[in-house]
DNA sequence: TGCAGATGTTCAGCTTGCTGAACAAACCCT
DNA sequence: AGGGTTTGTTCAGCAAGCTGAACATCTGCA
């Protein structure tokens, strides 16, 4: 590995003048990015995942989807797209109201899913990194509802 | 404004069981949201606008760029190309190592930077949604650190 | 009944991440 | 000096965000 030079050595104080959203955005790069080559193994992403997650317990249609995982329509669109492909879902017309198209997860979805989050747990040991992990996460989970409601999304 | 059904009632509830991977990369994408209409208004970026930070002070190697920034060099060229079409920086090769090219910011460059940093501090006021906001800024650089040390980059 | 507007999805096209591969320039070692 | 390796950048192509626009279906009201 290369000796950085003076001016890349100073990275972690340079980092402190950065604006919040990407500090976010570069965090969430290198965090998902730990976890990629596993989920390409399984023939999946990050956001098939979340949406896997939410049609565990019952079929939903692609907008409800949407709104659940914070994506526009048109970004589930592509995302169930996807993961019909893999055989992880089936997608239907709703026979009452036949513009929406039901998402159903396939039995090779759940087992997928089901992998994933095993894995997943195991590699999140690094988190160690962050003091107290669950009022982090609170923060997080805080921030988003926020800008959920305050125009940030759905207003 | 629609009201929403039973199943996209219990967001806020839903969202605690995401890996904290996805809250990230929610969360940066509804911060970095809200000020997308602003940057583009000035024909910049997130990703120019970090860019250009680190450029401020004297002409960097696009390498030099990419690992401050924390993306690949094939990100920065983009990157970088999209800058000088906007006229914000200047590319020239570099006499010693033709093999580098260096990025100097312009005046045009100085000023936009100047702008978007004043009314992004301003738009900033929202994020009173987390408690102790520096420290929440402070985990989210350790966080950034111990996963660009283990390998999530340049190992 | 029939038409206007609302709703759900998809298509087209953009940005910015990524990886892998190509290529030129520089470096190093004999 | 020459040739293999390293280094810095770019090209090609994919994923997943986004917006705007098109299209089909449904709803509601005259």
């Amino acid at each position: 590995m290369a000796e950085p030079d003076e001016r890349v050595r100073d990275m972690r104080a340079d980092v402190h003048s950065w604006p919040t959203g990407r500090l976010l955005s570069v965090a969430a790069r290198l965090v998902e990015g730990r976890f990629d080559a596993v989920l390409a193994e399984l023939d999946l992403t990050h956001a098939g995942m979340i949406t896997l997650h939410h049609v565990v317990r019952e079929p939903l249609a692609q907008r409800e989807l949407a709104v659940l995982c914070r994506v526009t329509d048109q970004t589930m669109s592509r995302t169930t797209e996807r993961l019909e492909r893999s055989g992880f879902i089936r997608r239907y017309s709703d026979d009452r109201d036949r513009r929406r198209t039901l998402v159903a997860i396939t039995p090779a979805g759940r087992k997928v899913l089901k992998t994933a989050r095993r894995e997943e747990r195991e590699s999140d040991v690094l988190l160690g990194a962050v003091d107290d992990y669950d009022r982090f996460r609170e923060q997080l989970i805080a921030l988003i509802a926020v800008v959920t409601d305050q125009g940030g999304f759905a207003e």
